[in-house]
DNA sequence: CCACAACTGTTGCTCTCGCAACTTTACTTC
DNA sequence: GAAGTAAAGTTGCGAGAGCAACAGTTGTGG
């Protein structure tokens, strides 16, 4: 009965809880705050910046809904109501594809261009902001290469969908291939 | 001490902005493969596990909503329907305040505290085999001060929050209901 | 040529969440 | 003590996302 000796070595085990629970927290608390600001500044949200940003900086300015969804880590249909949504303002078109009539292709406009033009400076000075303002180069550094170790460690980790000037929306992966 | 100059070169812009993208996506994958194991072998999402872990660790074993709300990244109307299914599940119970009559407790029932206890573990192997398996402690050190400095610099980092103590510690063991 | 499997994108359904309005209760002020 | 204000929790409503089912298209084998 006397198992009053309860703190033995919760100290260690309780470490990695707590910093995953802070990571939620990090990424809730950045998230939130850049959504407002580009919401407030520009009238996207961040998927639908990140959706445009995508497409207009692919080859020829225009990708699949199947490509697309793969780079977002969205559903197949989350894809299809984002570009809806972009499609009614007007900032991306849906085309055919000449050689196979199954697939569509989200294409930029010009002003889904301007648009995407405007929102990535307010959405960088944000970032700085909220995000890398409270940090060293050596913690940005030391963070990635922890991230890095965690999406490397789950079979996650891919070049191409951390270049270029966009941003990404959490999701789960669904089927891949 | 990264005592490195800051504006060393514009490459360093695109720095802050990948480590960005990258912890949406660690957090996006951890986040994918503890719900979808937790809800496999212990029927509750992240979301009623949490509630539940800091309802029956709490003093009495039992939380206002509003402090829940407080404690988890959720509005009120959030709580209410989290606690809703709770309840309808029998895993909390709504009790009244005596001195208080605007307020509701969320408290702990004994099939609460099991569920939390059968979870705990499934969470903790979980989190082992998804994120700190792949860091060392100095990396764990490391992230978790940074994820601090965001939190602080925004003003939410709050020590009982934050602390992740809420799922080690088993609370008085008061069975008196 | 025809049946059949595989693939692409859309739609219906459901789930969870936040905001705003509302009800009930406590506190403050006169 | 009464009026007004603030706080706690619930509810209606709409937004956004995923899954499963579906229709249209392409390619393959008999």
């Amino acid at each position: 009965m006397g198992s009053d000796n309860v703190c033995v070595d919760t100290r260690r085990e309780v470490e990695p809880f707590g910093t995953w629970i802070n990571l939620l927290q990090a990424q809730a608390v950045v998230t939130e705050a850049l959504e407002a600001l580009l919401e407030a500044q520009a009238g996207l949200s961040l998927a639908e910046h990140e959706a445009l940003a995508r497409v207009s900086s692919a080859p020829e300015g225009r990708l699949k809904m199947a490509e697309l969804a793969g780079l977002m880590l969205v559903s197949k249909s989350g894809v299809t109501r984002l570009i809806d949504r972009l499609e009614r303002r007007g900032l991306v078109e849906r085309t055919t594809c000449s050689t196979d009539r199954r697939v569509t292709y989200a294409a930029i406009t010009v002003e889904g261009r301007r648009a995407a033009e405007r929102a990535n400076p307010v959405l960088e000075a944000g970032l700085a902001e909220v995000f890398s303002r409270h940090l060293g180069a050596g913690d940005v550094r030391n963070l990635r290469r922890s991230l890095r170790k965690i999406l490397e460690g789950n079979g996650k980790w891919e070049e191409e969908r951390c270049s270029g000037s966009f941003h990404e929306a959490p999701a789960p992966v669904r089927s891949s291939r």
